[in-house]
DNA sequence: CTAATTTAGTTCGTGTTAGAACCAATGTCA
DNA sequence: TGACATTGGTTCTAACACGAACTAAATTAG
């Protein structure tokens, strides 16, 4: 009857092997000389011409607020560049520099195949029902979050 | 062959399936008035009698660096005080105050009330599997990682 | 066309994060 | 016992998180 003793498990599970997740990616993309949300620009601007911050801020799970220092960051160190949206004076366009564009073409590549080592041997079967179960429990939060 | 194909789904559900949660359970410690780590160390020292901070940082995923500022902010908010090892002068004690035992009863069942909302109707057999595929897939971060 | 509203981005305040340097108290060992 | 390493906590720096307030440009409404 106490359901605690089943749902409790399950979410310590989901936060270990987040952090996991997390801790193995973030170690990586340091020693590639970037933080994880600049890792996380790098790779939405690579292969695009660029957008704008609102729609960055939706592809990569970075608030608004932080993405100015984000991206601030980022100019500074000579990896992108504002420039101004042609008819809206509000947007300005966010995109690698050449120098942006080697860089994403080095670490990119680099942090898919660090990743990829963790699954090994794993089958396809694998991922499919990680997937499942995954979305599955994702959904149980989104309906209670509404 | 592209192993890419497989694997970036799965970490693409993992990630978003976790902020599901993390913004869920987040929203509602803020509405309780405690930043989440705050509620992670309260919830933590709850029904017992206090441990030094090296045994938190153990418990709660928070760096030991960050621990002191966290603490400080619980001290000063009346919730939890220090006191003296008294066999080892470089330990500190961390414990709830009453006002933080107050808090405590206060706030811990709310929220776990809040998530179990979650899993309404959830049978016994879904967070099996859940526990045994983030198991498994945490160990697949743990094994790369080594 | 002016006034009110919405949208894009920046700024600000408080708090968290990781890691490194640091200090003091302990423990170890020759 | 005295040099040395270890351990427990704090401090420091650079960066991020979130939300609220704010500015300016654009849109909508009357």
């Amino acid at each position: 009857m106490p359901r605690q003793a089943d749902f409790l498990p399950t979410l310590q599970t989901l936060v270990q092997c987040y952090q996991a997740f997390e801790s193995f990616s973030a170690a990586h993309i340091r020693e590639l000389g970037l933080t994880p949300p600049q890792f996380d620009v790098v790779a939405t601007l690579g292969n695009t011409s660029g957008m704008t911050a609102t729609e960055l801020v939706e592809k990569t799970l970075i608030t608004k607020g932080t993405l100015t220092g984000v991206v601030d960051r980022l100019v500074d160190r000579g990896w992108v560049e504002r420039i101004a949206h042609e008819s809206d004076g509000r947007c300005q366009i966010v995109r690698l520099t050449q120098a942006g564009e080697a860089l994403f073409a080095r670490v990119f590549p680099a942090h898919l195949a660090h990743l990829a080592a963790c699954f090994d041997g794993v089958p396809a079967a694998g991922h499919a029902r990680w997937q499942t179960a995954l979305r599955t429990l994702e959904q149980a939060f989104r309906k209670a979050a509404a």
